[in-house]
DNA sequence: TCTGGGGTCCTAGGACCC
DNA sequence: TCTGGGGTCCTAGGACCC
């Protein structure tokens, strides 16, 4: 029997709000969202019981989301709250007209993530060609695997799911398909705790039907464009010349499009990645202005620049490139780096560099987030982060010709 | 009182080099 | 006189993803 190549997309089911569940079973089965997380609902939770075990904690003490104050978006809801209409990067404030009487709980970023590692070792120990995207989703190769063809892969993901299960007492959704990218549509066909197994024969009655937005690549803007054009599902897409979408989306993007919507894509599983830039951000509870709020706007902006020095130092990473990013009341962002001919980790001289990257931005405007980015990234020690770099020093003649044409830079920092 | 935080990749123009 | 061409780095912005 010949090989089929047979990848797996696997999603945890909402697992940010599964994971607050283990801690707060009594909350299981009402609508819950998880996001905001300025206001630390679970520390004030405990004050008020500290002597009651978290699971014995009444649902009726729990803060609801029309009592929610403050910006954010909600990062996960669970299911009953999804009846509602309320969904993941939705806005706290339109969250809780949809579903005012959800309970709303901040992320516990520690035990997300030792949840991420246990059942990314957990699939690992099973199949081990898992490519990592992001704390609550993986690809897995079952190409090679003992027993990974069988059923096309169906028996595989229900050990995997099986024994996740066991381990956490969360549940996932695996999608077995030809590739990546039908993989990972498969996955969401049957939320939560669903296995779909595609072969590429699937293609035209379980693909093409899709709206062109399911295709992971395909955003709003595309969308939009999409529609403009009259192409709203992915068979619309692959109806169309690929000449044709290259005229209306460009050489890349446009034959991308025609390849995907086609079930094509021979990406492999990347089990390992170096990392390309560390940053840091933050959105304030209000707008703040340059004058006006200088001093905390200075505060956040030092200990930003500590945090992401203290980043590259806990994973030893050194970087050359250091750049801020604004993010406007309006909603503009503008963004501004500076490459040194060094690599560092230091907080000082990130922060030194990041000062004259916001002297070359418009800061009349009133902000909503700073943000501090270091990029071009080597491993601290190795022979690149050693070398200085020969050469004409950092070229900030560029960058001083854009100064004054600024209307209103301010050398604050 | 809409719209977080941490990322990746792509495009595009100018500088600079051979 | 009539203006190469390829390559890399730097910078800014933008789309997209989890």
């Amino acid at each position: 029997m010949s090989t089929l190549r047979r990848i797996a997309h696997l999603d945890m089911d909402a697992f940010f709000a599964s994971v607050e569940l283990l801690r707060y079973p009594q909350l299981k089965g009402l609508p819950v969202v998880i996001g905001g997380g300025r206001r630390k609902v679970d520390d004030w939770l405990r004050e008020q019981y500290s002597d009651v075990p978290a699971s014995q904690i009444p649902a009726s003490a729990f803060p609801l989301l029309k009592d929610y104050v403050g910006r954010g978006v909600i990062t996960t809801a669970t299911y009953a709250a999804r009846q509602f209409g309320v969904g993941s990067a939705m806005g706290m404030m339109k969250a809780a007209k949809l579903c005012p009487q959800a309970i709303v709980l901040p992320v516990d970023f520690e035990e997300v993530r030792r949840y991420s590692r246990l059942f990314k070792s957990t699939i690992r120990e099973i199949a081990p060609l898992v490519e990592d995207r992001g704390v609550d989703e993986v690809y897995i190769d079952f190409t090679d695997v003992p027993g990974g063809q069988r059923d096309g892969g169906r028996s595989l993901a229900r050990l995997i799911q099986r024994t996740v299960f066991e381990r956490t007492a969360l549940t996932c959704s695996i999608g077995v398909a030809p590739n990546k990218l039908i993989a990972k549509m498969a996955s969401e066909f049957n939320k939560p705790n669903g296995i779909t197994v595609l072969y590429p024969e699937d293609l035209q009655l379980k693909i093409w039907p899709l709206a062109a937005r399911k295709i992971n690549g395909i955003g709003p803007k595309a969308e939009i464009k999409l529609a403009k054009l009259n192409l709203h599902t992915i068979g619309d897409i692959a109806a169309q010349e690929l000449q044709w979408m290259i005229e209306h989306f460009g050489k890349s993007y446009g034959a991308w499009m025609h390849e995907a919507a086609w079930g094509r894509d021979d990406r492999p599983v990347v089990t390992e990645s170096e990392p390309v830039s560390m940053s840091r951000e933050t959105t304030f509870e209000h707008d703040l202005h340059a004058v006006r709020d200088k001093a905390e706007l200075g505060t956040i902006f030092t200990r930003l620049c500590q945090q992401v020095a203290a980043d590259l130092q806990r994973k030893g990473y050194v970087g050359k490139t250091i750049g801020v990013k604004l993010r406007y009341d309006d909603f503009r962002i503008a963004t501004r780096d500076l490459t040194l001919n060094h690599y560092t980790a230091d907080g000082p001289t990130i922060r030194k560099a990041a000062g004259q990257c916001l002297k070359r931005v418009d800061l009349g405007q009133r902000l909503r987030l700073l943000g501090v980015r270091v990029s071009k990234l080597a491993k601290a020690g190795s022979p690149e982060a050693n070398a200085q770099s020969l050469g004409p020093s950092s070229k900030v003649t560029h960058a001083d010709v854009r100064q004054s044409s600024d209307e209103a830079t301010l050398d604050l920092f």
